[in-house]
DNA sequence: ATGGGTGCAAAGTGTTTGCAAGTAT
DNA sequence: ATACTTGCAAACACTTTGCACCCAT
């Protein structure tokens, strides 16, 4: 890994998705941080979602759609909502013993695995039934 | 649902996918498709493999990257390998305990959850290890 | 005959990248 | 001074869609 900078523009991002608790999107953070600077390119904010995923500083969740990000580094489960297509965190623990019992299972090493859970949210829910 | 018809076209991409048992990307599934009938249209794939899906004949496996198919229909646990890309199915059970836990825990009403687990295949272990 | 299906190409999404100029170290 | 970063725009990869014609029922 390439020795990484402090820049403003990396400050930015950070802060905007430590800002927001509510696993924003790729170009959500583009504008939250565009309100605060008029010059940020999208492409700057990729760049920087991603440098910032590879040094762990927050979580790179890959959702049907569009990818999230969320400033909680530790692995952990997600529920979609496919309705409204809100994002949450499930209040669930990690399970690890599963990549070793996968890898044993097939011969492979795991690295970890994404759980995402699909469903409705309430409000969802009421207006389906409706 | 719509009334769904039964056509030549319809036929073939599910003839493709059950043919392989390696989780086609929607891409691999047109140029097999392809190979019989060279009049065939990405436009054509695409949309048969969502009716497909939606009837239930196939599964829509979402991975990062580009979506695969599969000829499985009970929902599984999938293993990507960030290496070579390569998709196998994982040998555990489905567990549906999980969603109504979630479902219980958050108010949402639960359709499914969807695992991915990540890591390098024999061969790429290797590869890497050089 | 009727309404779903098809082929084609154009338009979308979401994300990455080449390049020249800028800046943290 | 060096090499990581940025802004911009063009390029990408994957998927969806508008439209006019076609065909299964």
């Amino acid at each position: 890994m390439k020795q990484q900078r402090s820049t403003r523009q990396r400050q930015l991002v950070l802060d905007a998705v430590i800002a927001r608790h509510d696993h924003p999107t790729a170009d959500q953070i583009y504008l939250d941080v565009r309100a605060a600077d008029e010059r940020i390119s999208r492409g700057t904010v990729y760049r920087n979602l991603s440098v910032l995923n590879d040094s762990g500083e927050i979580l790179h969740v890959k959702v049907p759609g569009a990818d999230r990000y969320d400033c909680r580094r530790e692995p952990h489960y997600h529920l979609l909502c496919t309705g409204c297509g809100a994002v949450m965190d499930v209040p669930m623990p990690y399970r690890a013993e599963l990549d070793r019992e996968v890898a044993s299972a097939t011969g492979y090493e795991i690295t970890r695995h994404r759980t995402v859970f699909e469903g409705l949210c309430p409000d969802c829910t009421k207006r389906t039934a409706t």
